[in-house]
DNA sequence: ATGAAAGCGCTAACAT
DNA sequence: ATGTTAGCGCTTTCAT
């Protein structure tokens, strides 16, 4: 491995000025800088990151935690993150919670010194968990209220009302709420949303679940839900909807004439499904987004700064998984 | 931020033997050692991995570069390998290069020096980029053929075989084959398969495309079959595959009677679709783990240990998009 | 504009 | 079993 010792031998300059010429380029007289980058790219030499970070003290990369890099809402959050923090020169590194409690506090403390900062999103780990990691570096929570710990909170109510708004509007009188997981703060928030709401339309609630939020979570609900009577269904997000609809088209009903499902987040499977799915539409990207600004924000020093996180807004998107109850 | 000096002092020995009381602490005397640990611990001491990396010249982490994580497809290799690597104590920074070329190439030379080896899934740069890679670090890629660089390859001959017998059996003499992204080395695989069983089982085939590796690739690709007059498609993949069948239905076909469709790389969508999509599975998280395996041979410097890759097999899943040509 | 030297926090011979 | 010392490759005062 070539280092800027070689590079500065190579050149007949010293250490600092190859260094200078890296970070300072206008500091250096153009003659020099023109010569040393030359023997550089000659050598071959890229400047070693992690000597860079020990001197500096920053590494130039922030941690993104997802509890399930396979659930397709997930993909543009991402993606968005990613491209984001590209513009501020810093690398994003991903890694899957899968859901899995303990590993994720683990993996945030191994994580928690090799970036800058933190953005977790929806995590699970204990308070006292999160705290510590704020403790040892800026993060910022998705999905999540600690008190003390920056957080963007994706709004549920608005959209849930909505959703509880249009099924009364069909003339549904009794509805089911698909738990996810139970202990979530998303969970929590969004079978609150539908509690309200219910009682505020006069509608009957039954509560089913908890379901893992995924497909085959949403298998499992489609005979509990047909047992329970309502005639229609909310559920906690896009993936136990579709297997939601999946088992029910399987046990003979018609979904959106028979039967109403409702999903949330809105993934890109939603229009595309058979019949489309009514689901109400969580600005995840947006959400990411902003709390990377505030990430970035606090990491810059930037602490107190404009901290008012961007608004933001759920709604219902109206598909043809819901239909006029069923007399 | 506290460091081993700071415990050192504090336990009134020297950083040696709170840096041995860490990394090899059956080299340490009992009593000290408890001593020791127990004043990290009071201080909140936690070994910072930067220096640590700096001075050992290894970093405890790999890179995997995924074409998209937003594919289905991939959630599960990204899971598998990260399971994987947590045994050997490597973390995973998973990184999305996003069909993106030029960055793929950036951001791997980013990778390279944050990391002590490189995954690459299906990479789409350049041969003499990947060559660079090879040269600053062990790299193995996954679906991708470079002579001299470790590979592992999805094998994708013997299911796309079995897709076109399959096909013929069922009566089919007019099939299309939907091109992926054109250059690369998934789709050039996959197509030359497919000519050379059409031309074994003697069926007309209609080579369409390229399209792109998403949902709405394949609605377009609806249209253009269509016109084709080709009775059946195998599409490259399982994500075109279901906007094929989507925009197919639109057009008032009935998949699996009036026209068959088949994918490649059975997706857990795949077996929930309305037909059920018959597909051809695709290891990939064997794949993976191979890969792994191999990357991690290389990098504790067993280069030529058994390197005789875990044999793969591709197979057809039939399912009900696929029947009887219509006469 | 450039150089010399100290230091980021840790590890690894080499002593003792 | 423990301490001393010299780096790992880079940045950054402080001089010149």
């Amino acid at each position: 491995m070539t280092t800027l010792a070689d590079v500065a031998a190579k050149a007949g300059v010293s250490k600092s000025t190859v260094s200078r010429a890296f970070s300072r380029p206008e500091s250096v007289r153009a003659e020099t800088r023109g010569r040393v980058l030359a023997t550089a790219h000659e050598l071959a030499f890229t400047p070693n990151r992690i000597a860079r970070s020990l001197a500096i003290g920053r590494t130039g990369s922030i941690g993104l935690f997802v509890p399930d890099i396979a659930n397709p809402y997930f993909g543009p959050v991402i993606k968005t993150v990613q491209r984001n923090a590209r513009r501020h020169d810093l690398t994003v590194f991903t890694a899957d919670t899968d859901e899995h409690d303990e590993d994720e506090h683990a993996l945030a403390q191994t994580m928690a010194q090799q970036a800058d900062g933190l953005l977790l999103f929806s995590p699970r780990m204990s308070e006292a968990a999160i705290l510590d990691l704020t403790g040892r570096l800026p993060v910022v929570v998705i999905n999540r209220d600690i008190p003390g710990v920056p957080a963007v909170v994706i709004p549920s109510t608005d959209g849930m009302t909505q959703a509880v708004e249009h099924l009364a509007a069909l003339g549904h009188r009794h509805i089911a709420y698909l738990s996810g997981p139970a202990t979530t703060f998303s969970n929590r928030a969004r079978r609150a949303a539908v509690l309200a709401a219910t009682q505020r339309f006069g509608l009957q609630l039954t509560q089913l679940g908890p379901f893992e939020a995924v497909f085959t979570g949403g298998i499992r609900a489609g005979d509990l839900l047909i047992a329970s009577g309502a005639t229609a269904a909310i559920a906690y997000n896009d993936l136990i909807a579709l297997g939601l609809m999946q088992r029910l088209t399987e046990r003979g009903l018609r979904v959106g004439n028979d039967i109403s499902v409702i999903g949330f987040d809105d993934i890109w499977l939603a229009p595309m499904t058979q019949p489309p799915l009514t689901t109400v539409r969580a600005p995840a990207a947006a959400a990411a987004t902003s709390a990377l600004r505030m990430l970035i924000d606090i990491m810059d020093g930037r602490a107190d700064a404009d901290r008012r996180p961007t608004p933001l807004a759920s709604e219902l998107m109206v598909r043809l998984s819901t239909g006029p109850v069923a007399r």
